[in-house]
DNA sequence: TCAAAATATAACATTTTATAACAACAGTAT
DNA sequence: ATACTGTTGTTATAAAATGTTATATTTTGA
């Protein structure tokens, strides 16, 4: 009914299901809480999902970014600022635009998806795994033996956060982020 | 008449099958630690409900599953049940004890995360790489050029379903899940 | 700005449902 | 037959959900 009309009377809902309004005011605190609606004086209605905190595309090439996406490279800037890029080659770029402005970078280990920071991580670019997401493709370690593990399987070099940065900066010359999906 | 309805009441089963409410009770317990249905208060009600939301515990070993987890292995089951594990460990562990109720099997390549078929992926184990879910532990590959070119940088070892489905249950015997998180 | 009406909340009472403990019963092996 | 086992029903008690009432809050309209 809610999602139908966009808005219902609490009276409405008593009448509807034949309990007490008493019930149905109880009933919809458990739906605020889980934040699927709102109540407002003499009603309900749908909680409106605007305010919600995900960033949905890559700052830097605005492809949409999916919600498990281990490749993603997060920026911490000032004034509690987030953004966020759909993998570590938007984000070293981004990253370098920014400048003094960040104050932190995260990035996931491609094995285990732990949550690193981008300036101690390992980087490994040309290898022969690709993820499809941007090129040239850069993959983000937290290990340097898993780094090099990596590349002994599907190989590549394994890059510092300055080395790599520069190695994309090069690149981008020439254009860099693919346009699929 | 839970598959048909999705929903019913503890008298209707009592009165249905005439035996009291308290041996619906037990029953009912049964099919609830076999993780099949779900019960509320008043009533029983299919456990996994379709397409609905995520299911945030391990069917088999109720560890919390993480909303990224590419290691979870998911089962399709009959009347829309959907069942998710937290790895493929317990993935293959509760495939086996299901058995035919089993339509489908999903899991995730480990490198790329693009779901696959678990019945035709190939397995490695053995590996150095530790992701600390469960022991012993199973990665999933959607390709078997990239299970091998894994297996020669972190070791392991490449197994088809049945193979893998093997050597978990084997080693079941002696303690399985770890209990860590 | 105020009072009246409408709606919301809190506290308590009532009803419904669940659980635990026990007793009755049937089947089985000794 | 006797003791044992497992299942079921009964009862008492606990827990949860709902309803009722009184009181607080918000809205409305003058």
């Amino acid at each position: 009914m809610i999602q139908e009309e966009g808005h219902v009377k609490i009276r409405d809902l008593s009448e509807k299901f034949e309990v007490s309004e008493m019930t149905i005011h109880r009933d919809l605190k458990l739906l605020m809480e889980q934040g699927l609606v709102k109540k407002i004086f003499g009603g309900v209605q749908l909680q409106e999902v605007s305010n919600k905190i995900q960033q949905k595309q890559c700052t830097y090439c605005h492809k949409p970014i999916s919600n498990e996406g281990k490749l993603t490279y997060q920026l911490i800037l000032s004034a509690n600022r987030i953004e966020r890029t759909c993998c570590a080659h938007c984000g070293i770029l981004r990253h370098k635009q920014l400048g003094e402005v960040v104050l932190q970078a995260l990035c996931h280990d491609f094995m285990t998806n732990t949550t690193i920071s981008a300036t101690t991580a390992w980087f490994v670019m040309d290898t022969s795994l690709q993820m499809g997401c941007c090129e040239p493709q850069v993959l983000t370690f937290g290990n340097k033996d898993h780094a090099e593990k990596f590349v002994k399987g599907f190989d590549g070099t394994v890059l510092r956060f300055e080395e790599a940065a520069e190695r994309v900066t090069e690149a981008m010359q020439a254009g860099c982020c693919s346009k699929q999906k």
